[in-house]
DNA sequence: TAGTATTTAATTTTT
DNA sequence: TTAAATACTA
């Protein structure tokens, strides 16, 4: 029978009421049944699905083990599990909560047995996909140019996605690359099958079909999970929209978050409709609002909220805030993107003197590409950084190589892992015998794995004798059979020592450790390779083989787990994706421009559009206190220098909410307040270049027509005219530099006790092309403002 | 087979 | 511009 409502006790409201808001307890005790919390940013979404699980578990005497927490990020799975332990203890930990992902491999490893899979299955990363994907296409008839492995990898995603067979996805084929596609995705998935491996989007598919094909493992889990909790609700695609119906079909207490205001995967399949369309799905939900915002003052969220009224379908609701108006919005227009750098470093030296720590500020930007000019203007000034999303520990090539070991040693089947290593460290096998490797198992209708074995076995005394006989030179032959004993000698060894002796024989016996170290970069990569030893390590005390299998489940599933360094002394740069969920007292977006927020491809289709705009939401509310919002003049675009239109997002902005800067900080097209209130606030420009200029004028003077097309669209704009004063260089030409260097001397800056060095050239524009070498990691950067020390070399 | 020259393409990326 | 992938040469 059905939990009945039960009346929160007056102990227990008022434990509530003083932690939460209103609504937030309403949607913390909502009775069972389906329920959506559509939570606005910064409204304290995460708090209330913690304390509604910690409710569930201690009020209601649900059991933890039958309550499941759905996220999409480990992280966020993360800080659920501690919030609801700092709530109900040790019981925490018996609560499902974990990814789509990783709940679904949990259950897969359980019962893939029934749909044709071996319960050892491999989890094929990206990268994995697309080495198979590649290797399929001579059969395919295809060439990998007119089609690329990428664009027919995402073709093939997209497809499983929306739960397309092979078959349903070459019936709707239409053009040439979903022709091609068609053909690559049934090969492509016999072949994952024959690798005994999965990709990614195959756990939830997979999942899917069990459900389907074995409707007595779907009953048991539906009867398990009483609560079913989904996070990010607004970016589930269709299989797993599909997974939480049908997993919550049995009880109905189905409690979804979500704002639809911050869908921005739709390109990764994730479909807003499931959010919007909730309510149809179950006419008996209850619907619970956050719309009290903590995070950010009353201009900031104004000036959000703008940004989302212009979406074309959306829930309704009405953020608002307690907190101060703040400071205005600043809109700084730069010349470049090299000014526009300078311009956040200075901003974050001068807010630095202020008070702030650098770990209050973070740069948010559409594209990873122009985190260069941002590094560089920070490494100029010697600013601390980190960069969020850069390469995952687990894609880089020397970690992917012994994993691949390890993969190989757990599934003998993993083709990918082995054609991978097979050659790695070099071992005379090249392409030529790989591709008569594959010829020859293809002959004997076996899988190259599988083939190999034959061929080390046909050495053995009395081994039957081949079907085909095998092409091989006899040195190819001799290295194929020494690669294959090795994994079989690394097998039986996996089952008798621990991980890490097995990791460490690894190593040894594929003389690895020398292998990377004459590589380029070896000493980091070796490096890489001694940290994955200290990963494996944590492994060290589960049984031979049970520790192997649960560090490649983590490798798989928590991809380098990036970890985000929690110092309160590095600035933060992030692309805009990857900033949703966090939050900065301090922010800064650069690439405020027509083209780049609103990315140029989005143009003149109206869902990307309202995804653009959905992701200049997220990215302005991440920010607590301050915002910055930067557009260039000049964007050089691969090489080539654009005149840039500011952002419709920018000049869509209420003016009394905004301050416009220039570069320096100074007070820029003087519109409403008029430009001695902008100075009064914006600071001096003292800082900024010791020595130069201490004022500029305005860069735009009131009075005549305007004719740039960069000043279009600024507010008020109509009636200024670009009759600027000369700009002056984004920093001082080296004067000093100039009299007693020429140009093509290299010349010393600087040195320091961490051994990085500053060195530059003397190019022909007066600039200095740099080079700055972090322990033996080169950087190029170029600079202007540093004087010379010493030179190193004269130009000849 | 490995290293070097040329060609090509360039949003975002939770798992 | 640049980075990566492919083609070409020693």
């Amino acid at each position: 029978m059905l939990d009945f409502f039960r009346m929160v006790t007056p102990a227990l409201d008022a434990f509530l009421t003083e932690r939460l808001n209103s609504a937030q307890k309403d949607a913390v005790v909502a009775p069972n049944g389906p329920l959506l919390i559509l939570a606005g940013a910064g409204s304290g979404k995460t708090r209330v699905i913690s304390y509604r699980i910690a409710y569930l578990a201690e009020e209601l005497k649900v059991a933890p083990e039958a309550i499941l927490g759905v996220t999409f990020t480990n992280k966020a799975a993360g800080e659920m599990k501690e919030r609801v332990a700092g709530l109900i203890g040790p019981r925490a930990k018996a609560v499902a909560l974990g990814t789509f992902h990783s709940i679904c491999a949990r259950w897969l490893r359980r019962y893939i047995s029934r749909i044709g899979y071996e319960a050892s299955f491999t989890i094929y990363d990206d990268d994995d996909q697309l080495s198979l994907l590649k290797r399929l296409y001579p059969d395919a008839g295809l060439n990998p140019k007119q089609f690329t492995p990428q664009a027919v990898r995402s073709e093939i995603s997209r497809a499983k996605e929306k739960l397309y067979t092979p078959a349903d996805y070459s019936r709707t084929a239409e053009s040439p690359l979903e022709y091609a596609a068609a053909s690559l995705y049934r090969r492509y998935q016999d072949g994952l099958q024959e690798a005994n491996a999965v990709d990614f989007d195959d756990l939830l598919v997979l999942t899917l079909r069990l459900f389907d094909e074995a409707p007595d493992i779907l009953q048991r889990l539906q009867r398990q999970y009483r609560h079913v909790l989904v996070d990010e609700y607004q970016d589930v695609n269709k299989a797993q929209y599909l997974l939480v119906k049908q997993l919550a079909d049995e009880h109905r207490n189905l409690t979804i978050v979500g704002d639809d205001s911050q869908a921005i995967y739709g390109w990764r399949g994730a479909n807003v409709k499931y959010i919007l369309e909730f309510e149809h799905d179950f006419p008996d939900c209850r619907i619970v609002r956050l719309e009290q915002n903590y995070r950010s003052t009353k201009t900031i969220l104004g000036a959000a909220r703008a940004i989302e009224a212009g979406l074309g379908q959306r829930h309704m609701k009405e953020l608002w805030t307690e907190n101060d108006t703040g400071h205005p919005i600043t809109v700084c227009r730069a010349r470049d993107e090299r000014d526009e750098a300078a311009f956040i470093a200075r901003e974050i030296e001068r807010l630095h003197a202020d008070g702030y720590k650098f770990g209050d500020f973070a740069v948010m930007y559409r594209m990873n590409s122009f985190s260069r000019a941002i590094e560089e203007a920070f490494i100029r000034r010697r600013l601390n950084y980190q960069i969020v999303g850069g390469p995952r520990f687990y894609e880089r090539r020397e970690v992917k190589d012994v994993v691949a070991y390890l993969r190989l040693i757990n599934n003998p089947a993993d083709t990918v892992s082995l054609e991978r290593v097979i050659n790695v460290p070099g071992r005379g096998i090249g392409e030529t015998t790989l591709d008569q490797l594959r010829e020859w198992a293809s002959a004997l209708g076996v899988s190259v794995p599988h083939a190999l074995a034959m061929l080390q076995e046909a050495e053995g005394d009395g081994a039957p004798a081949l079907r085909v006989a095998p092409p091989f030179s006899d040195r190819a032959a001799r290295q194929l059979v020494g690669f294959q004993s090795l994994m079989n000698d690394l097998r039986a060894a996996a089952e008798l020592e621990g991980l890490v002796e097995l990791f460490d024989r690894v190593i040894r016996r594929t003389s690895y450790a020398d292998f990377i170290r004459a590589e380029k970069g070896g000493e980091d990569r070796l490096q890489n390779v001694h940290e994955l030893r200290t990963v494996v390590s944590d492994y060290a005390g589960m049984d031979a083989g049970a520790g192997l299998r649960a560090f490649l489940e983590n490798v798989s599933l928590f991809g380098g787990a990036d970890v985000m360094k929690d110092s309160s002394e590095t600035v933060t740069l992030l692309t805009l994706h990857s900033a949703k969920g966090l939050e900065f007292p301090v922010v800064f977006i650069p690439g405020m421009e027509d083209g780049i927020l609103p990315h140029s491809r989005a143009q003149g289709n109206a869902d990307e559009m309202d995804e653009e705009r959905r992701l200049c939401y997220v990215g302005m509310t991440r920010a607590m206190r301050l915002l910055y919002l930067i557009h260039c003049e000049t964007r050089t675009v691969f090489g080539t220098p654009r005149l840039a239109d500011p952002s419709l997002f920018l000049t869509s902005l209420a003016e009394d909410s905004l301050r416009f800067v220039d570069s320096y900080g100074m007070a820029a097209n003087p519109v409403g307040g008029g430009p001695s209130a902008v100075r009064s606030w914006s600071g001096s420009a003292t800082r900024v270049a010791p020595g130069q200029r201490k004022s500029l004028g305005p860069l735009v003077r009131p009075g005549t027509e305007i004719s740039s097309p960069s000043l279009r669209g600024y507010p008020g704009a109509a009636t200024l005219s670009p009759g600027r004063s000369q700009a002056p260089p984004l920093a001082p030409p080296p004067v000093a530099a100039a009299a007693k260097y020429s140009q093509g001397d290299r010349v010393r800056h600087a040195s320091f006790g961490d051994g990085t060095v500053v060195e530059s050239v003397l190019t022909r524009r007066g600039e200095e092309e740099v080079k700055v070498t972090f322990d033996e990691k080169g950087m190029k950067v170029l600079l202007g403002a540093l004087a010379p020390m010493e030179i190193l070399a004269r130009a000849s």
